[in-house]
DNA sequence: TAGCTCCATTGATACAAGTCATTTAGGGCT
DNA sequence: AGCCCTAAATGACTTGTATCAATGGAGCTA
């Protein structure tokens, strides 16, 4: 057991080319939020339009992260969560034996970072899984102007709850399912995720490795293969690398239901 | 696999006997919280003497709990959230196929029920594993207090944090860890919750069956007790159905941290 | 274009934990 | 006291996934 892995980083943090222009750049379209075409997703949807002006004002949009950049790294001091505007980035904690656990990916529209707030410095690291772009919103301020939105206050604490949630189902499957089951489920999340924000469902690419997906479900990396050559020999899916085509999705869900 | 097991439950809800008595009743001696003795555990530090009266004045105290009787089941609807007085409590979901995943066990001073927030129902149900008090704390009266009492709310934030913690330790530890690793680190777990209490970090009772400790862990029941035999041969442990003597602390922490 | 590195795949074999079956020991009820 | 019921322990056997080892291909650099 105790596979003693270390995640490799990168020091790069290239800036971005269309920084200083206004618009057309890939990952930085959006100067704010109401026109953010993720709000749907990040925001609660209760909020009043000169509400979201008054959150707009304390999130800071930065340069794109390079691939295998750091948002935050174990130890860090804790001061912001983040949402994910373009790419996708991967959470994972460090035990005191040295043993990585990726805990969640996260895609375009979603929140992390929120395991901080118990601790004063984060207890985990978010790296990006390619160039990707993310809104920072600094906790501190986040608070104050809860305190006097509702909707928000209630947003957070359903944010984190649902985060609750989300890891609560990883323990079950861990637990008490199949590598076969545990791979299936894993792509219909991101097929449902990807079909959220209007793309498809069916084609997609995993911006993942085998091994992040092999650390994520408790497997190792050859069990992860196996499983995908298992699937694609079986008709369930069209696998080139990263490019997954799910060709029978009821067969899919099948499994992971099982 | 997707072993199915469904958890009993008696609907006894026995009156206490001691319920109309001021004091002395075992489960019901604190009458409000200034004077509960593990306030220390549940409430934040930071609290004032007043605003320690406006809490109290939300909280209920119900009458105690008999063993096997629900708190809250899964799709009631949520509206509060709970700390443990006394006894013990454990918390499970089960997923669409039945499958039960215990999720948690509860000791004195701990707050469950905070996985209900995200949704209008709650998605986990909560037992007591022997006879236990608990106190309630409404929910959307507890919001409007945080609004006012900058400290409670961030105490709320950090206590839904630590859930996220709690649970990517379980995740890294069913994910990375042999069923030996598992069950010493459960094993130290309990013993430094109760040692936090002021009882003995070294003999103690389990609350837990040995079903619901392999549920927990991810593991069989002939597993549980394979393991509890191997330690007890090896010297770890003295072992009497649910009465445990840590006989090899640091043997147990070296095999915990492997 | 060759050579390097990283990632994914595939095969052979080992072993930890699951499954099935049986025994033992309490605890509660009549 | 005798009976039933459930929890726990133990043994024999099976199996899913890990481990170890080797190969192939893509992308990068020189």
């Amino acid at each position: 057991m105790a596979a003693i892995s270390r995640i490799t980083e990168s020091k790069n943090t290239e800036i971005c080319r269309y920084k200083s222009m206004s618009i057309s750049c890939p990952h930085n379209a959006e100067i704010n939020c109401s026109d953010c075409r993720m709000n749907s997703l990040c925001l609660p949807i209760a909020l009043e339009l000169d509400e979201v002006e008054r959150l707009n004002e304390i999130v800071q949009r930065g340069r794109p992260l390079q691939k295998d950049s750091h948002v935050y790294d174990i130890a860090e001091e804790f001061s912001a969560i983040y949402a994910v505007r373009s790419g996708s980035i991967k959470t994972y904690t460090v035990n005191d034996q040295g043993v990585v656990q990726v805990t969640g990916f996260y895609l375009p529209g979603e929140i992390f970072g929120m395991d901080g707030i118990a601790h004063t410095h984060y207890i985990s690291a978010a790296v990006a899984m390619e160039t990707s772009a993310i809104c920072e919103i600094p906790f501190s301020r986040m608070e104050e102007l809860s305190m006097t939105m509702p909707s928000l206050q209630r947003h957070f604490f359903k944010l984190m709850s649902k985060e609750i949630t989300n890891d609560q189902q990883l323990i079950t499957l861990l637990s008490k399912n199949s590598a076969e089951e545990r791979v299936a489920t894993l792509l219909l999340s991101i097929s449902a995720r990807n079909a959220k924000r209007g793309l498809s469902g069916v084609r997609f690419r995993l911006p993942m490795s085998r091994a992040d997906i092999g650390n994520y479900l408790g497997l190792t990396v050859e069990t992860v293969s196996r499983v995908f050559s298992r699937f694609q020999k079986q008709g369930l899916l069209d696998v080139d690398k990263k490019e997954i085509e799910i060709t029978d999705v009821s067969a899919l869900q099948e499994l992971a239901n099982t």
